[in-house]
DNA sequence: GCCAACGTTGGC
DNA sequence: GCCAACGTTGGC
C-alpha cells in the first residue's frame, strides 16, 4: 500500500470474501507466502468485485469443498491489474497479504444458522468465488471466530 | 461419488 | 435472441 493508501480512514473500508479449495491454496501456505496474487478468477461478476476492491480492504478467506470454513483475514494489498496468467480475454488479479488467522474457524453450518450470516452472497450465490461482505456479516464471523478486530 | 445450480457456448 | 447441451463448482 503507498502514501496515500495508508493515510485513508479506515472508515470507508469494504469487506470480501475469497473461496479457495484448501488442496489448491490453503491458508496455510498463504501465510508462509506472506502475500499472493488472486489470479485465475474466470467469472465476469467475480471479477468485476475483483475490480471493486481497494487497497486496505479486509478479504475473509474461505476454504471451500473440503474444509468449508472462513479460516482468515486478509488484506488488500494491490488493486486490480491485467491478470498474468490470461492468454486472451479481459481478467484481472489482485494481490493481497495475511493478516490473521481467525482464533476458531467459522464453517458453513454456523454461518447458515446465524441470522446475520445467513443472507451472505457465500450462501445465497454459492457458485461465486468473490463476493462482497457487509461490515455487520464481517464483524459476525470474527465475533464467531473468537477473533479480535 | 453424486447431483443441483449455474454460467457459457453454439446451433438455429 | 432463444434455448439445449455442456462443463464447472461446490455442498452433501
Amino acid at each position: 500500500m503507498g502514501l496515500i493508501g495508508s493515510m485513508l480512514p479506515a472508515m470507508g473500508r469494504q469487506y470480501w470474501l475469497v473461496k479457495q479449495e484448501p488442496e489448491s491454496y490453503a491458508w496455510a501456505t498463504f501465510e508462509e507466502d506472506g502475500r499472493t496474487s488472486w489470479t485465475g478468477v474466470r467469472n465476469y461478476q467475480a471479477r468485476n468485485n475483483l475490480r471493486s476492491m481497494r487497497a486496505g480492504d479486509a478479504v475473509l478467506y474461505y476454504h471451500s469443498v473440503s474444509d468449508r470454513q472462513v479460516v482468515g483475514v486478509a488484506r488488500v494489498e494491490k488493486e486490480a491489474y491485467p491478470d498474468p496468467t490470461a492468454t486472451e480475454g479481459d481478467w484481472v488479479a489482485v494481490d493481497i497479504v495475511p493478516v490473521r488467522k481467525l482464533k476458531v474457524p467459522v464453517n458453513l453450518a454456523q454461518l447458515k444458522e446465524d441470522p446475520v450470516t445467513s443472507e451472505m452472497l457465500l450462501i445465497r450465490h454459492t457458485r461465486l468465488s468473490v463476493v462482497p461482505v457487509s461490515e455487520a456479516q464481517y464483524l459476525r464471523i470474527l465475533e464467531l471466530g473468537k477473533t479480535p478486530r
